[in-house]
RNA sequence: CCAGGUGUGGCGGAAUGGCAGACGCACAGGACUUAAAAUCCUGAGAGGGCAACUUCGUGUGGGUUCAAGUCCCACCACCUGGACCA
């Protein structure tokens, strides 16, 4: 068979007839499956393309064959950095070589011949998807979810532009050099941690892999703790920390407060201002990076103030120290150097004392073995409760002379989205000079991203430079006003597409139409990769619940159930890449077809694991599907006689029922690996069976038709092919997946392991319907057996049906 | 440092607590062939034995269990995230 003729033929008649359109009458039984978007980098497809796309296509053939109306829609993440870096470079403008790309990996996707419902294609650059990415930033905004804030920014100031984090290398620009400096700077936010609890509870629900719900939970980062208030010795001041480890207030014996902190400067004695100021100005100048380090030493300053611990009455001195941030909690944390290892590394710099509290009644902190070096120090009130009941009485007690709350903290940060570049989505902002920002009405939009040519960034938005798009009229009051020059983050764009995908084709008023939405979603099955865990897959559904809570949608998780794939390594163990691959996709799908590149996929690595590429495997598997076609084609033509129905047919059933009902387990959970290996199996079972003179007709016919209709998935136009070469009708992706006859996976006899003091001893056939008391009794009479066991006591006998005899015997 | 994941033949990889190594590759042997390739069949974890058979085996050490690759504890190695979150 000409593989690569035959693909060319069905890839057409599939197109023609439209075999895959999803069918909107059927919406009881659509199957939402969704593979992540990608984005147009106009690279020739590569292997990962195929793995990503090709995979979840087979599983979404598996679905249709199961009777669900399939829903496979695709398209592009369209804006964002590549195509603007590009545009520096090069001087094409970066619409054009978007659209350029676009158009490329369409020819190329549409050439895999996977189920892709293309006509519900969106490209978030587009004015008719950013239209609503515009709507939902107005409704954010409407809410007080969506608004500016001074934060700071990395700067470089010979490129003069903001840079993202990632180009931030060692402190230095990634493109110049030049050292990076941070500054503040408006920016658009939102208030993803209104959402933080929702986040962590909808987890629950869904049906994702443990790893990332974990990943998700740290990214959140709940802290369930305390407030304390330290007063301020001869003052009336008080200063909050926040701990998780109230149970340690015994052994505080210092206070570290952030340089950024607006205490400090009413902290500050007239002895140590130098000190501290000097020490302040010289951490306002390091970047996060630096001062985030571990290996960086804890430095910091005595402030000269001290303050009273509410429930030991004793002074301990304040600090100022970078080692503690003032955004997250209260910015002022208190020093226990007995139970904590920045502070213990804090303390030794500083000559402070060290405690360690006896937390727990007969049990040391296992956390800290820094005994050696402190004072143990122990509370009568305490004692004598574990740490998390020392946790609750202390707080109750404080609570009473009001000096203490409980309190959880979330490490989640409000979600950043303004971006100071050109290509992307323009923020629907108005800044009136008297009415402040105002939202764009919603009648209005799309603001229409201007073509411009001077889109160099700027550090402002290069939109900024273009005055007909900045000039325009207060939606308020009418007045000449300007507009927001930011544009947004991509992964706004990508944070719903999966809801205007089912509402692309009809081009509504609204967003979409609830009724239809609502039947349409959640995604039932989202495959793609592990590094969106805390950033799209976060988004997402903090914009999914944002959009319930508005009353556009009856559900709050976007994707019911998720995949990731592993990823498909260069020969070095390195991701794929020009430099490390001499061969493409094509250069396979030319030589062998891409039902073969598919199959081997499928069958040579594990789809959640990845792996490294190796294309040995790929003649083998074309020799496999070569040994399909001969004996399908065989027994098509040979059509046998014999009505009989011996063991022989019973042991062919017996597999091709099996195998029905594994292939589906296996596609069920991905492990697209062994569902192969089984097809692989039900094939050496026919030729098995093959080698007999007498063979059952309608035994043959079933398997034959069977095995195509289980294989077509994993092998669409080579089944297909078949399937007409047999003379059956178009198309084999109408057919329904075959159920399998639980009685046929029953075989007469059976071989069980038989144990003595669970040492396998002998094997032995019994029958498969035999009672446990049968089966022992024909195991005590085996001649073997009852020779090893005379003259000892049987203490106990286990039997595992169909499996084993396991007997205790003394 | 912290968190999470992984660890099974020469290789990719199978195993609801119940006969470890399915399936495939590489390997060896046989059939067909003048021969090779292809195809079909057979063998195969490692060690020992002519053999029947036997010992050891899922990173290491312990534990639970009649029974552990699988569950629990500790450790080692590798991979991936996160960086001082109080």
């Amino acid at each position: 068979m000409d593989y690569v003729a035959i693909e060319k033929k069905w890839n057409k008649i599939w197109e023609d007839t439209k075999l895959y359109k999803f069918d909107e009458k059927k919406l009881d039984k659509k199957f939402y499956l969704l593979e992540m978007f990608s984005y147009p980098s106009g690279a020739n497809l590569h292997l990962g393309h195929w793995w990503n796309f090709g995979l979840s296509d087979s599983f979404g053939r598996f679905k249709r064959l199961q009777g669900y109306n399939v829903f496979q829609p695709m398209g592009f993440d369209a804006f964002g950095l590549p195509a603007e870096n590009y545009a520096i470079k090069t001087g094409i403008h970066p619409e054009d070589s978007t659209r350029h790309n676009i158009a490329i990996m369409e020819r190329q996707l549409k050439a895999m011949g996977a189920m892709f419902n293309w006509e519900y294609e969106v490209i978030t650059c587009n004015p008719d998807y950013y239209k609503w990415t515009q709507w939902l930033f107005v409704q954010l905004f409407k809410h007080g979810l969506a608004y500016q804030k001074e934060a700071p920014v990395n700067f470089c100031p010979s490129c003069n532009t903001t840079i993202a984090n990632e180009q931030v290398v060692d402190g230095v620009c990634e493109r110049c050099g030049s050292e990076v400096i941070r500054k503040n700077m408006k920016q658009w936010f939102f208030k993803i941690t209104n959402y933080a609890d929702e986040l962590l509870s909808g987890l629950d629900k869904i049906d994702w892999p443990e790893k990332t719900k974990t990943l998700q939970r740290n990214w959140i980062g709940k802290s369930v703790g305390a407030e304390v208030d330290f007063k301020l010795e001869n003052s009336n001041e008080k200063l909050t920390v926040f701990t998780s480890r109230v149970d340690t207030l015994f052994g505080v014996t210092f206070l570290v407060i952030a340089p950024e902190h607006k205490l400090v400067s009413k902290l500050v004695t007239k002895e140590c201002e130098k000190d501290v100021l000097e020490y302040v100005e010289k951490a306002s100048k390091k970047d996060e990076i630096t001062r985030t380090s571990t290996t960086s030493p804890k430095t910091g300053v005595f402030t000269g103030s001290y303050v009273i611990n509410p429930l030991t009455n004793e002074k301990v001195p304040v600090f100022v120290a970078d080692y503690v941030i003032s955004t997250y909690a209260t910015g002022i944390v208190m020093g226990v150097a007995g139970h904590d290892a920045r502070d213990f590394d804090f303390a030794k710099k500083y000559h402070l004392p060290i405690k360690q509290v006896i937390v727990e009644k007969g049990k040391k902190d296992t956390a800290l073995p820094y005994c050696e070096y402190g004072e143990l120090v122990n509370s009568q009130e305490f004692s004598g409760f574990t740490s998390e009941e020392a946790k609750v009485k202390i707080v109750e007690k404080l609570e009473k002379i009001g000096a203490g709350r409980f309190k959880t903290n979330v490490r989640l940060r409000y979600w950043s989205v303004g971006r100071q570049r050109y290509w992307g989505c323009p923020i629907p902002i108005v800044h009136c000079s008297h009415c402040g920002a105002v939202a764009v009405d919603e009648k209005d939009l799309p603001v229409v991203l201007p073509h411009i040519t001077d889109y160099k960034p700027d550090g402002k938005g290069p939109l900024g430079k273009c005055k007909e798009f900045m000039q325009t009229t207060c939606p308020k009051c009418g007045r000449p006003a300007e507009r927001e020059a930011d544009t947004l983050d991509t992964f706004v764009d990508s944070s719903f597409y999966q809801l205007r995908y089912p509402e692309s084709l009809h081009n509504n008023k609204e967003i979409f139409s609830r009724e239809y939405v609502n039947k349409m979603l959640p995604v039932n099955c989202y495959v793609g990769g592990i590094e969106h865990a805390t950033m799209h897959l976060l988004y997402s559904r903090f914009i999914t619940k944002f959009l319930r809570d508005i009353g556009c949608l009856d559900f709050d998780e976007p994707f019911q159930r998720l995949f990731h794939q592993g990823m498909v390594l260069g020969p070095d163990g390195k991701k794929m890449s020009k430099r490390n691959t001499s061969k493409t996709a094509d250069d396979y799908v030319n030589t062998y077809g891409s039902d073969a590149l598919r199959l081997h996929m499928m069958f040579s690595l594990k789809y959640i694991d990845g792996g490294i590429w190796n294309d040995e495997g790929l003649k083998h598997i074309k020799a496999f599907m070569e040994r399909v076609e001969r004996i399908v084609l065989k027994w098509h033509k040979e059509k046998g006689d014999s009505k009989n129905y011996g063991s022989a047919e019973k042991e062919l059933d017996y597999v091709l029922n099996r195998t029905i009902k594994e292939v589906a387990q296996n596609f069920e959970s991905f492990s697209f690996n062994s569902a192969v290996a089984r097809i692989m199996e039900l094939v050496n079972a026919m030729y098995k069976y093959d080698t007999l003179k007498e063979k059952n007709a309608e035994l043959m016919e079933k398997t034959v038709k069977d095995l195509l209709v289980i294989l077509s998935p994993s092998a669409p136009h080579f089944t297909e092919e078949l399937w007409e070469q047999i003379g059956e009708k178009y198309s084999i992706f109408n057919q329904r997946y075959p159920s399998f006859d639980a009685s046929k996976i029953v075989l007469d006899e059976v071989e069980i392991a038989v144990q003595i003091n669970s040492k396998i001893v002998a094997r032995l056939n019994v029958g498969s319907t035999l009672s446990n008391e049968e089966i022992l009794k024909i195991v005590k009479n085996d001649e073997k057996i009852s020779a090893l066991i005379s003259g000892k006591t049987i203490m106990k006998e286990i039997v595992v049906p169909k499996r084993l005899v396991n007997l205790i015997v003394k």
